[in-house]
DNA sequence: ATGACGATTTACT
DNA sequence: GTAAATCGTCATA
């Protein structure tokens, strides 16, 4: 699922129809039960990882470090709490949203190119919170997932055919070994 | 009610 | 490379 998401568009809606929405670069799997990575490691139930237990397409928004928010989208069903951490977009659409949500602050542009790259960063670019927690990715009106148009849709080249890179993932040092697992993928 | 920590980012040395 | 920012979440009491 982390791999099939690379280079769809993930779209966020904001009230008047305005859209915001980037290219999937790079994502994270987290593979739940035998994860310890995985906030459900080990069927840990709290209230905050029974979203990873809702069906597959439901968003898994978490607060983190008192002042970021990362997204998700939570695959397998109740028997399976696994999710994809989205880590970083190419923005495709919505400057104006963005630079608005900024205080109108001009953007350089390499600002521009590192505005969603990052799990946190990308979520202030969408305006992602924890009231978009939970929703159904299937039927929401405000995030969704599209398949890419235009220059997106095209094969990435100078990546080998499948077209992105297997790295180990960021930020779970305390999960020892599993740190290190191939999970993290990035397109060109 | 309390305390420790975090799937991060940024600024500064 | 180190550190600070800052608060929801969760284990403990």
């Amino acid at each position: 699922m982390a791999q099939q998401l690379l280079g769809k568009q993930l779209v966020r809606q904001l009230p008047g129809g305005l859209r915001i929405s980037g290219e999937i670069a790079e994502t994270e799997a987290y593979l739940g039960l035998e994860d310890p990575a995985c906030h459900s490691f080990s069927g840990k139930i709290t209230p905050r990882t029974s979203t990873l237990y809702l069906p597959a397409g439901h968003s898994y928004v978490y607060f983190v470090y008192g002042m970021h928010h990362c997204f998700n989208v939570v695959c397998g069903d109740q028997s399976q709490p696994e999710a994809v951490l989205i880590r970083a977009l190419r923005i495709t659409e919505g400057w104006e949203q963005i630079l608005a949500s900024r205080g109108h602050e001009p953007l350089s542009p390499r600002q521009r190119e590192t505005v969603a790259s990052g799990p946190a960063k990308l979520c202030r670019a969408l305006s992602i919170d924890l009231s978009l927690n939970r929703l159904d990715l299937t039927t929401s009106e405000q995030i969704f997932i599209e398949e890419p148009r235009g220059a997106e849709a095209l094969p990435k080249p100078g990546l080998g055919p499948l077209g992105f890179m297997a790295l180990p993932r960021v930020g779970i040092d305390y999960a020892g070994d599993a740190a290190l697992w191939p999970l993290r993928f990035v397109l060109a």
